[in-house]
Order: C-alpha cells, then sequence, then structure tokens
DNA sequence: TCAATAGTGTCTCTTAGACACTATCGT
DNA sequence: ACGATAGTGTCTAAGAGACACTATTGA
C-alpha cells in the first residue's frame, strides 16, 4: 500500500471481515458448512444461511491466514487443513452497515472425527450438500455469500484438473478408487479408471503405504497417503475433458 | 462476512488499501510501474519505490475493482486495461501504521500513448525494467511490495501458460511475431514458432483483421486483433516447458 | 539475386482415452 | 466357482516439439 494524501487516518475506513468456505465430501457428495445468522433484529439478514466468518481480531490475529485459520478451528476443530486463499470482495453495498470488505477463504477437511461447534451467538452450523455438477445451493444466502460460495466452487472445479486438490477431502489414508470418486464428485462427471490412476500415480504426489483395507466386501485396496500434506502439487497435464478428439 | 459479536463497531479496524502491479512491454522488456515514496519525515520508506496504490474512497468508489481502475487511470491514463485480481495481504506488521490489508490487482496495458501522471504528491512516477526470467527487481521496495511484485510475475507466467494473457501488452492489432516476442519476454525462454502459430490460432482467440504491416524491413507480416478484448481465453492445452520428453 | 523475416508441412514422441484383460478377495 | 471390485496392458489418436521447407518483401 502507500499513501497518497497528507492527512492520515480522517479517511473514513471500510470493515474488513474473513468468509470461509468450507467443504467436505461426506454421504457420497461434496457439501459446505453454513451457519444461521441470528434472528436478532438489528442483525442484517436474521435467520438467514451464510458462511461461516467475522471480523478480525486485530489483537489475536497476527495475518489474515491465521485469523482465517482461527475461524475455522472455533467452527470444527480441525487444526491444517488445506486453505487457499479465493480473493477479497468489497463494495459500497454488500453489507447494509456500510462498506465492507471480505477476504475469502476456501478450506477443504477430510470428513473424520468432525464435532461442529456452534459459534458464541447459539447460531447452528450444519453441513449442506452441493447438488452434483452445481455451483450453488438453489437457495438464497445472506450478504453476497451465494456468489461467493460459487466462485470457490469453480475454483476448486478448475483446479481439481490439474492438481491433487481431493486427495485433502479424504481422510490421511485413502485407496485409489476413493481418490477416483472423490474428483468425479468434485468434476460432477465420471473419469476413465485406468488414465486416472497413471496420472496420479505418474505424478507421484501420493505414496503407497504398507497397507491394504481389510473388512472389506470384495477385493482389498492398496492404501496410500499424499507425499508433501502441506503442499499442493500441480500434475504435469491436465485432465481432459471427458471424450478426446470430436 | 458475518458478525459473530453483539458489539458492533468498538472493535478496531484494520485499515484497507488497494495497490496495482502495472506490467507493460517496453523496449523488449517486461516492466513494472513504481511510484516514489515521499520523503517526508513521519512517512514510512520516505524516498523508497513502491507499488502504486492507496486509501479506498469510499466516497467515490463503488467497488474494489472501481478503486483499481480509478488508480489506474489516474496514473497512466489507461481506461480499459486488463485487471485481475491477485490477491490481499494483510498483517500486524506489514505497515508500521498498523494492522492494515492491502487488495492486490495486476493490470496488463499496452505501451501506447501512454502518459504517466505523477501523484498528487509530487511523487515521480517510472517504468523499472525486469530482468529476463527473474521476479524481482534486485532492489528494496517500500512496504512488502517486492514480495507483492514477485506474487504478480509468477501469477503471470504460470497463466500465460495456458492463456492469451501476453496479447493485453501488445496494441490493439498486432503481428503473430510480435505475440510470440511477448509470451518469451513474459517467459524468460524462447518459444518454437510453429507450435506457437498452431496453438494460438487453433485456440481462435485472435482475429485475422484485413491488413498488413507496411515500411517494414523484409516481409510484411499479417495483423491480428483479440477476439473478444473484454475476455481472457483459456487455451484447450498449455504450453508444454520446453523440452519434450526426457 | 540476396538477406531477412513471415509463414507452412511433416515427422516423431508422448500421453490421454478407451476398453478388454487379469488379480484377489468374500461367500 | 462366482460375483464384485482392484488393478494392468495395449491400441489409437491427437497434440507439441523439432526442423526443414516455401513465400514475400526491400535493396
Amino acid at each position: 500500500m502507500t499513501m497518497d494524501r497528507r492527512v492520515l487516518v480522517p479517511i473514513e475506513r471500510p470493515f474488513v471481515t474473513v468468509d470461509l468456505v468450507i467443504l467436505t465430501v461426506r454421504n457420497d457428495r461434496l457439501e459446505v458448512l453454513l451457519v444461521r445468522r441470528p434472528a436478532t433484529t438489528g442483525e442484517p439478514y436474521p435467520g438467514l444461511w451464510a458462511l461461516p466468518g467475522g471480523f478480525i481480531d486485530v489483537g489475536q490475529d497476527a495475518t489474515l491466514e491465521d485469523c482465517a485459520r482461527r475461524k475455522l478451528r472455533e467452527k470444527t476443530g480441525v487444526e491444517s487443513p488445506y486453505l487457499e486463499q479465493l480473493g477479497s470482495y468489497g463494495s459500497a453495498s454488500r453489507d447494509p452497515r456500510g462498506w465492507s470488505v471480505t477476504q475469502v477463504y476456501f478450506a477443504l477437511i477430510p470428513d473424520e472425527g468432525i464435532a461442529l461447534r456452534p459459534g458464541g451467538n447459539a447460531d447452528t452450523a450444519a453441513w449442506w450438500s452441493i447438488p452434483e455438477g452445481s455451483t450453488n445451493l438453489g437457495m438464497d444466502l445472506a450478504f453476497d455469500h451465494a456468489a461467493l460460495l460459487t466462485a470457490a466452487l469453480e475454483r476448486l472445479r478448475s483446479k481439481v484438473e490439474y492438481t491433487s486438490l481431493p486427495a485433502f477431502l479424504l481422510p490421511r489414508e485413502f485407496t485409489l478408487p476413493e481418490l477416483q470418486r472423490a474428483y468425479e464428485i468434485v468434476l460432477g462427471r465420471e473419469v476413465e479408471k485406468s488414465a486416472f490412476r497413471r496420472r496420479v500415480l505418474d505424478a507421484e504426489v501420493i505414496r503407497k503405504i504398507p497397507k491394504k483395507t481389510r473388512l472389506t466386501e470384495r477385493r482389498p485396496a492398496q492404501l496410500y497417503r499424499l507425499k508433501d500434506e502441506a503442499n499442493l502439487k500441480t500434475f504435469a497435464r491436465a485432465f481432459g475433458q471427458g471424450k478426446r478428439g470430436g
């Protein structure tokens, strides 16, 4: 940032928030975590569902990302998710209380041992299922959150074409068929088994672990784990868009 | 955004700015526009070079992007550049004056008829040449602007692999050899002519116009124009990383 | 006719899709 | 043995790199 004015603070400041699009795979579906806005009168959009988020706590949060991590932890207990900044949205009109800017992050977490924690406001948190291939929930959300959700889903889908992102939606140990299914759920289309396995294996983003699934109905499957859970890997080549040629 | 607190405004607000990474191709080089910070004591980083930017004017700017466009216009006179949000950077420490968040945009503009306008502070604006293949200027910038510039260059390079972005660095009418050269300047490596032309032409992002270059030394070249100047097009397939296989 | 740049044709190698095939489990 | 899912081999087609080739200008 730079200051082009001589006066320092008298300029009115927009207010700043952080919102989260928290996604997971549950019940063979992509799901997003929403919270219900308090019904208190005076609050904007009372009773509507919204993305979890809130103000930056300048005393507590050292950085924007810290703030996002804190909010994620408060809601889900998850400590180290895949977290990525989606972008920021600011305008005079998006919040009836005044000029506001929100920093949107999206998080991918596995659906294992997550205990949703109601916020301090006794608001309820719940998972909402996203229809296959859709980029919205087909219902109104508070503020511009429906647009933010759509942007997050589009970003996820486009990155999935050339990254290992869906692995973050699964437990630490997973099989290739499970990973393939996660890709299919996110993309909203079927993926060819042989090409999928070649691609994922050739990219060397996952590591075989000396274990197989047991207690399964039929043939057990090899278990894998992300090689580097901290970092997202990019594939050398992208998925195609289905059929080749034309 | 959502409010999880009952209290409304007593929470301290970070201050919010918009910064711009304005890039063009000049002198067969990628160049970035910087402004010199005022030498006034009391101002942070006096005399250092910085990205152009400043506070949001909540009275004047309807949205974040409007604010970015206004600042670009004020500095360069350019009205409709390629403009994309890079991301936001916020922390307690990036500005000595307090918790701040900046929204970084990057703009690609053609080097034609641009008259740099000094800011109201009598600060000077100048183009700085980015060394081929480098992601920084090799000198200190104010605030965290060196990091912001690096992020912008990395984003540009990665998007160039699969989009028509470099066309926005050229005048409206350009030849394929010129476009190829723009790709090479951005990527910092040579690009194979035949494959390049096939790819760009097959992607149908540019349109032949019924004119050729004249007054040129040797054989004239066909002129082209972006088909849709407003929208960025994505190629079906990415550039490779140079030699194949290996 | 030559130098120089614009633009094309074609060979090869790699890889994604398709799909049939084999492998390994519980019952 | 059989059903079901896990996992592999192989054929084909298309795109990218490489590079030699042709085309069109000014001098």
